[in-house]
Formats: C-alpha cells, sequence, structure tokens
DNA sequence: TCCCATGTTGCTAA
DNA sequence: GTTAGCAACATGGG
C-alpha cells in the first residue's frame, strides 16, 4: 500500500522516536518474517528510504530492509491489534509490524535484486527518463512504476502525476517529448511532496506511525474517480486496466 | 459469487 | 538477449 510519500512519512516518525535506541527484543509472530532477527540487535543508528523501502542502518554497519508491499504498516505503541506479524521491542516502547495480507518482507541487502532507479526528489530525472525510455513501446504509466527506473512511485501516484502533466498513461514511454517528461517530473515532485506533507493517502489501510490516516486522498483528482467529472474539463473520468492495475485519467485533457 | 485492492517477482511468450 | 503481460503470493471488503 504504501508509496514514496506514506514510507517517507513513516521514516521521518521513525527517525524521531528510534534513531540511537538500542533493540532490546524481536518477536516474530510471522515464520515467514524470521531470519533477520539476529542482524536485529543492536543500536539503530539510521533510518533510510529507498524507493518505497525502509532501510534500517543498525550499529556494526548491518543493514535491514522492509518492503511493506501492499498492506504492510508500523504502529508505535502497546499493541498493534489484530494482524502484527512482528514486533520490535525497545526500552521506551514497540514497533509492531502489522500486515493482513502478509505480503511484507524483511531482509537484508543482496546483490540479487536489481538495481533501484532514480528517486523522483532527487537527481537530475528528466534527462533520465529521456535516454531510459528511448525506443521503449510500453505504456508511460508501466515505465513510472518500474523501480528499476524511477524508485517510489506505485500505482496511485502515477495516476495524480500523468493527469497533472496532461499525458495519457497508455502513452508509449518512448513517444514523449524532452519537454513532455520535464511535465512530468516536475508534476510528480510537485505530488508527491505535497503528499508527504500531508502524510500520505490514506484510501483504506494506510496509517503512520501512530495510527493517523494520511490526508491527500483528499485532493486525488483522478485516482478511484471513474465516472466522476474531470476537475479541469468535466468530462468523466476513465478507468483502464493497464498491466493488471486500474489506472485513471480524463479522456479530453490528457493526450 | 465475483471483483477489487497503495507491490514485487518469476514465468512465459513474443 | 529484451520486452511485456500476467499469475501468484494471502486476505479482506464491497
Amino acid at each position: 500500500m504504501p508509496e514514496l510519500p506514506e514510507v517517507e512519512t513513516l521514516r521521518r516518525q521513525l527517525e524521531e522516536v528510534i534513531l540511537g535506541q538500542e533493540v532490546s527484543k524481536v518477536e516474530v509472530l510471522d515464520p515467514k518474517l524470521s531470519g533477520v532477527q539476529g542482524v536485529l540487535k543492536g543500536e539503530v543508528q539510521g533510518v533510510e528510504r529507498e524507493g518505497k523501502l525502509l532501510a534500517f542502518s543498525i550499529e556494526g554497519g548491518k543493514r535491514v530492509l522492509l518492503s511493506l508491499r501492499m498492506t504492510g504498516r508500523l504502529l508505535w505503541g502497546k499493541d498493534g491489534g489484530r494482524y502484527v506479524r512482528l514486533v520490535i521491542h525497545f526500552p521506551h516502547g514497540r514497533l509492531h509490524l502489522v500486515d493482513p495480507r502478509r505480503f511484507a518482507t524483511l531482509s537484508l541487502p543482496d546483490g540479487r535484486s536489481a538495481p533501484l532507479g532514480v528517486d523522483p526528489l532527487e537527481g537530475n530525472l528528466p534527462s533520465f527518463l529521456v535516454q531510459r525510455s528511448e525506443g521503449r513501446r510500453a505504456p508511460v504509466k508501466t515505465l513510472l512504476m518500474d523501480q528499476r527506473h524511477v524508485a517510489g512511485i506505485g500505482n496511485i501516484y502515477a495516476s495524480e502525476i500523468l493527469y497533472a502533466a496532461g499525458v495519457h498513461p497508455l502513452r508509449p514511454a518512448g513517444s514523449l517529448t524532452a519537454e513532455q517528461w520535464e511535465g512530468v517530473v516536475h508534476a510528480a515532485r510537485a505530488i508527491l511532496e505535497e503528499a508527504i506533507g500531508l502524510r500520505g493517502t490514506t484510501i483504506s489501510d494506510w496509517r503512520d506511525l501512530y495510527g493517523r490516516p494520511g490526508k491527500y486522498q483528499d485532493r486525488l483528482r483522478v485516482y478511484g474517480r471513474k465516472g466522476e467529472p474531470c476537475p479541469r474539463c468535466g468530462a468523466p473520468i476513465e478507468r483502464v486496466t493497464l498491466s493488471g492495475r486500474g489506472t485513471y485519467f480524463c479522456p479530453r485533457c490528457q493526450n
């Protein structure tokens, strides 16, 4: 469920709460998550974000990667309720990994996974994307969500970004001009930064570290709004399925 | 009952 | 070799 803004929200909140703190105990309630308890011992020296991944730096130079996938959440407090899969104990509180669908993973960095692409909030993304998309016939939305190219954008924000940029999600990625890529990247930065400020988008599952919903759902222009009028031109928002994912756009404003 | 769901990965086929 | 589509993972909600 979490995309870049939601993970960044958690990262900032975690940094305030567990940075410099010592892990006192790890409780694994879902055997799928066993295997990294040994590494989760010692002082937390950093909480970083890599795309949609959270990376915990543990004393001794160790790193543990958490991928929340679809329904993973982190909750600080006494109790995580039903669906708690892992509890990391600290002297001053507990961090619960809550995950109804059990897709979330804990892992150690290894060379097996493809390196992540550019973070949309950093780097010279437009020229990078112009180069990466050259000759690609895959839809621009697919490329935008491909973590090997751009790290952090998921299904909700991809629709919103392309709407803001006026680019049709089914356009072959290689057909965008450099100017259009600049528009897409500009829209991405604006939307992702605003969403971070509002602590993410709560459609159903997402909650921040303290269990509070985000506020960006009120700002969504097209996602989940099939049949509703486009805020810009009034044409009904359309929904298509692209690579198995719901994709929303305005047929008049985006081309 | 069927369809949908903020993600990733591995298989398959072109 | 590259690229694109899709089932699978596991569970709940409408």
